[in-house]
DNA sequence: TACTTATATATATTAAAACGAATATTCTGT
DNA sequence: ACAGAATATTCGTTTTAATATATATAAGTA
């Protein structure tokens, strides 16, 4: 259960959902794509994307000096539901759908 | 989005989700019922489902004293998948199987 | 009416989560 | 080795959520 309450805890806030809808339109984001897009602090992203990988919903990559994120792939399939549920509700929205507009209209996005 | 930080919200919770699997595996279950199988006071299980039906994720019924609830039958398709994720989590867990038993268990329960 | 059972709310306290700001680490390119 | 960019961590504070305890309401029963 302790898993459970981890996974739905951190789908309990607009900065990880944010990154979450981003993630699953996008395949692939770092932390300096989230900073530009959410215009939020660094440290602040950098912490969400820790509880986000704490509770196993994003894996990262290291290439350079960039850490990439995904949608993890070896969720169990009631978390694979959960995090679903949350995506269909963000990519509706307002905030989903300026927030995908613009992370494309970054410039100067790193290499993958 | 904040609609969705609120049916998160309220299934980052033991108490909120032991109650939906229970609610999940009988239907109908009344607060002296919650009680009785979680064994937590009263008070607390009246403020959580409150929350829980804050978050629209069930609907209650008054009938004589007692206040029944069930999963609501108006949720979103996506809260429906949310709720749906936690559910499949918990009914699977010891402690989910632990209070379907001991709820079926309980003794002069109330009529229907 | 008084009494009991079921449920709800109020209040004060405690515990957990999120925050900003500062700083540390890691990697790249010079 | 140094400078700059990207990311991570620490610390003290603020906000938010959960709690226990006490009390209030509401319905059923004697």
């Amino acid at each position: 259960m302790k898993h459970a309450i981890e996974t739905f805890s951190a789908l309990s806030d607009p900065i990880r959902l944010r990154c979450l809808s981003l993630l699953a339109v996008e395949g692939e984001v770092c932390i300096c794509e989230f900073v530009y897009t959410l215009e939020e602090a660094q440290p602040k992203i950098s912490r969400h994307m820790k509880s986000l990988k704490g509770a196993g919903l994003v894996q990262s990559r290291k290439e350079a000096q960039w850490m990439h994120f995904r949608i993890s792939e070896h969720m169990s399939s009631w978390q694979e539901q959960a995090v679903g549920a949350a995506i269909v509700a963000m990519v509706d929205s307002e905030q989903g759908k300026n927030d995908a507009k613009r992370l494309k209209a970054m410039k100067n996005r790193p290499p993958r």
